[in-house]
DNA sequence: TTGAAAGCGGTACCAC
DNA sequence: GTGGTACCGCTTTCAA
């Protein structure tokens, strides 16, 4: 059995305009609430659309009114990370319920050959969300920067201070994932960091770093790891960890990361939080179903996307907006923290 | 610190015409590779395009061609539900990879206030593809029909024959999967399927008692539940099955609801495989990390999405396609599976 | 091989 | 209030 494409008749303005005897001109401001039509008039031309289905073309009204009602979401990583990774798929979903409450459609792009910037200059998109970008990315900021088109980063990017943005308190989050380790008794506590590039890792080594020194413990190099933010990187660097160091306690700077560090330490026949006690960062979907549930950071990833989405939209209606946004972080603790236990004595 | 839109100048094709002294439809011979133009006359066009990073704006192009190079990829189902299934991710990057290939944007629609056709009366995409919808979605499907835009399923609709889709063989795979189980000695087999509105749950009910049929064992409703397909729904009902049934083996139609299934028979402190064995279906990305590494049914969701987009720019272009793709599933054997064991005597 | 002009489907200015 | 018309930026037909 074939199949193939069907013949499709259009309705236009002027179809609309033609069947009431009025111009273009009254349809069009019927659509677009305009005041000076007679309200008879408007609900004729509004029934009518209604009947035929008829909705205005977005090609040719944007090129009409120089905006798509598109915004361009641009994650500088492959496709295939990002989509394994929950963290991405959290602020997407933030962007999308956001952008679909003020009626913008969203163009999802991710590293492909160079060619990310065409949505700009074929003009697909009113303005770009870029999803935390890491230090490598320079280059990729400013070629946006040339064009001139309104976007929104979700990461602080240090030494680019003129670029609005919307960030989490990194620092706060490993400060206080930390010191609740320390509040617990743990004293050996490691840390798995995110990849160096990332701005957020940077922050989230000092918040870890002051929160030992705080509380009179030594910074040991030994004791950290730059992870690559999955699951194997979490689960491979842990098992060295307990072999090496054999830890009470570690702090991990992603849920998803933290996954595989307790598939490691549980299938080194140790128990969560009995022998080692493991914090993340994010709080995921993913982290309250973990077996036990995960203690974690929550940096309201839904909000970030949600609030990227406004900032942005605003930019592209002319509004001024703060050129920096940062959002608070909590801990929520559940069940993979206890009081500290030598178990390797 | 505040932050405002810039002024943006852009650059037309009437720019690039002038610039060079030739005319706006020599201009666009040499963007669209025609064959009527002298060389080095598209020579010096495509470099000064290059020099301005002049594109020509999708917009304008797709009111003369009648053609946007944009597809809308439907999920009829809540956003949050997608998002968290991370069997929709598994399928929407195999067709974000595909359109990409194919040089197509993506328009990422799932349930909202019945405008989910907006997109397609406002002519923002070139075809529709709709993914896994259910037996309750036929009345979508007329509609997207009377638009008479091209679109592609990524489920069989049974009595709506007429409509191209491409699907997996879930009785085969339901099929094999119950009787790895029965190979293994066991008898006594749960079956957690998905929701009823599927089509692919009642291939897949079949799948699982013509196997049971077919090695003499009864079927016993008692031992068949209907999930949703989440990881709390496979949690719950494996709690109860194990205590009123005490299973040796359970089938789940889905690998997510499978990790829920999992967690609850840890926690109940029996083992996997030892005590009971589990075998999932679909074989997403998680499947290799869980703990154990989880025993499936692949159904190479990324091809479908792949297939799907394949099939969908065919229609677009005029070509015949055929109606049905059927895509061919395997047994995954990992860890969750062994000969039968009745702990619970 | 090249160019002028019409047309794609809207919006908005300016008359009436 | 309503309509005629120019224009948005591109492709395409038809002439030259």
């Amino acid at each position: 059995m074939v199949y193939q494409a069907k013949d499709r008749k259009k309705y236009t303005i002027a179809d609309i305009a033609k069947e009431l005897g009025v111009s273009k001109t009254t349809v069009s401001r019927a659509l677009n609430n305009k005041s000076d039509i007679l309200p008879e008039t408007r609900e004729r031309i509004l029934e009518t659309c209604k009947k035929y289905n008829y909705q205005p073309s977005a090609l040719a009204k944007g090129m009409s009114i120089q905006k798509n009602n598109t915004i361009g979401v641009f994650i500088p990583h492959d496709i295939d990370y990002v989509f394994m990774n929950p963290f991405y798929e959290e602020i997407i979903r933030g962007i999308f319920k956001e952008a679909d409450k003020l009626g913008y459609y969203i163009l999802l792009l991710y590293c492909r050959s160079d060619n990310y910037l065409d949505v700009i200059y074929q003009d697909r998109v009113d303005g770009l969300l870029v999803i935390s970008p890491g230090l490598n990315h320079r280059d990729i900021i400013e070629k946006i920067e040339e064009t001139r088109i309104p976007y929104v980063l979700t990461s602080r990017m240090p030494e680019v201070d003129k670029v609005p943005h919307v960030c989490v308190n990194n620092y706060k989050g490993a400060m206080i994932a930390t010191e609740h380790l320390i509040s617990l008794g743990h004293r050996k506590i490691c840390f798995i960091n995110g990849p160096d590039i990332l701005s957020s890792s940077a922050d989230r080594y000092r918040g870890y770093t002051d929160a030992l020194k705080k509380n009179g413990i030594q910074v040991d190099p030994l004791l950290i790891a730059e992870g690559a933010n999955n699951i194997d990187s979490g689960y491979l660097i842990m098992k060295e960890m307990v072999n090496k160091i054999k830890p009470t306690a570690v702090f991990v700077a992603g849920d998803f990361m933290a996954f595989g560090v307790m598939n490691a330490v549980q299938e080194m026949g140790l128990r969560i939080p009995e022998d080692i006690s493991v914090v993340g960062f994010d709080d995921i979907a993913m982290a309250k179903v973990m077996n036990p549930p995960l203690t974690t950071i929550n940096q309201s990833t839904l909000k970030k996307g949600q609030t990227g989405v406004d900032i942005l939209v605003d930019i592209i209606n002319g509004k001024q907006v703060s050129l920096s946004t940062e959002l608070d972080v909590q801990l929520v603790v559940r069940k993979t923290t206890s009081k500290v236990n030598n178990w390797y004595e």
